[in-house]
DNA sequence: ATCCAGGTCTGTT
DNA sequence: AACAGACATGGA
């Protein structure tokens, strides 16, 4: 199906800017991604985009997934007046939008994540979508899903290291089996506060501050979370403190009375605006 | 070869 | 509360 969109909408840029793991670039406008057990491809023209999936598959999942019935141009005018500075971040990336992706996608994704370089992360992810993940066949060939818990909780440790994940081995093990035994609840998570959800996902051995919040701003859509990785702590010095180091609590709380409830997409803007290497 | 990567854990001060 | 190393692996 197609769809008639504003300038907030740009596949290159949603993809691209440090959210989405599971995609493949076919072209500058073309992409190719996997989530919600399915494979779409989104390919725009302008305004104009195409979605190789129904009109009820697009009201049921990827007009949720795509987050458009957020208004962005609202949202970026109130971050502006929040931050006039913003403005050449959004400006340089208008199209960027925050994707609703799978809970345990993401809890697994941002783990695998700390101390990697985005390529990287990319193919840890998919080493363990094409090891573990159910395998299924559409009309452009065969692929596969991510993984449910269920399917990960019966891979070991040494397992896990057998597709180089390293250290974070154990840290899977254990986010696995609390997801499994409920101790994290990630249906739960959805209704709970943010703080509350945050401890929750703070007890998976692996989890910081940081992948709990990138877990909770890509799967649950929390705008009021800022996840604080090495650019952000550059920025927000660079932008608050005149480049003076000071502690992440007083990061987070400039953060916080700046962005406010729309922490999360400031950071994102910032992230992609930033990040060396991500034009 | 050495350093670093969208961090976190485990000690020490 | 703040700081240092360790941690696996691969790419520059």
């Amino acid at each position: 199906m197609k769809l008639l969109i504003n300038e907030t909408f740009n596949i290159q840029d949603i993809m691209e800017c440090g959210q989405a793991f599971r995609y493949v670039k076919l072209d500058q406008a073309n992409y190719e991604i996997i989530a919600f057990g399915k494979r779409l491809r989104v390919s725009q023209d302008g305004n104009e985009v195409a979605f190789t999936c129904t009109e009820v598959a697009f009201e049921n999942l990827w007009e949720a997934y795509f987050d458009l019935k957020v208004d962005y141009q609202k949202l970026q005018k109130d971050l502006v007046a929040m931050e006039p500075r913003l403005e050449k971040y959004i400006d340089k990336k208008p199209g960027i939008r925050i994707l609703k992706q799978e809970p345990f996608e993401m809890m697994i994704t941002f783990i695998l994540s700390q101390n990697k370089s985005m390529p990287q992360i990319m193919k840890l992810v998919n080493r363990v979508a094409e090891n573990y993940g159910t395998k299924l066949e559409d009309q452009w060939g065969t692929y596969h899903v991510f993984p449910r818990p269920e399917q990960l909780s019966l891979v070991s440790e040494e397992a896990f290291r057998a597709l180089k994940v390293g250290f974070r081995a154990p840290y899977l093990v254990d986010a696995i089996s609390k997801v499994m035994d409920g101790r994290v609840d990630l249906e739960q998570i959805e209704v709970l506060p943010t703080d509350e959800a945050r401890t929750m996902l703070l007890q998976v051995k692996g989890i910081g501050r940081k992948v709990a919040d990138c877990i909770l701003l890509f799967a649950y859509h929390r705008m009021d979370v800022f996840p604080l990785d090495v650019w952000m702590k550059r920025a927000i010095t660079s932008l608050y403190f005149a480049g003076d180091k000071v502690s992440d609590q007083v990061m987070l709380k400039k953060a916080e009375e700046t962005f406010g409830q729309l922490s999360g997409i400031a950071q994102q803007y910032i992230f992609y605006g930033t990040v060396e290497g991500m034009e």
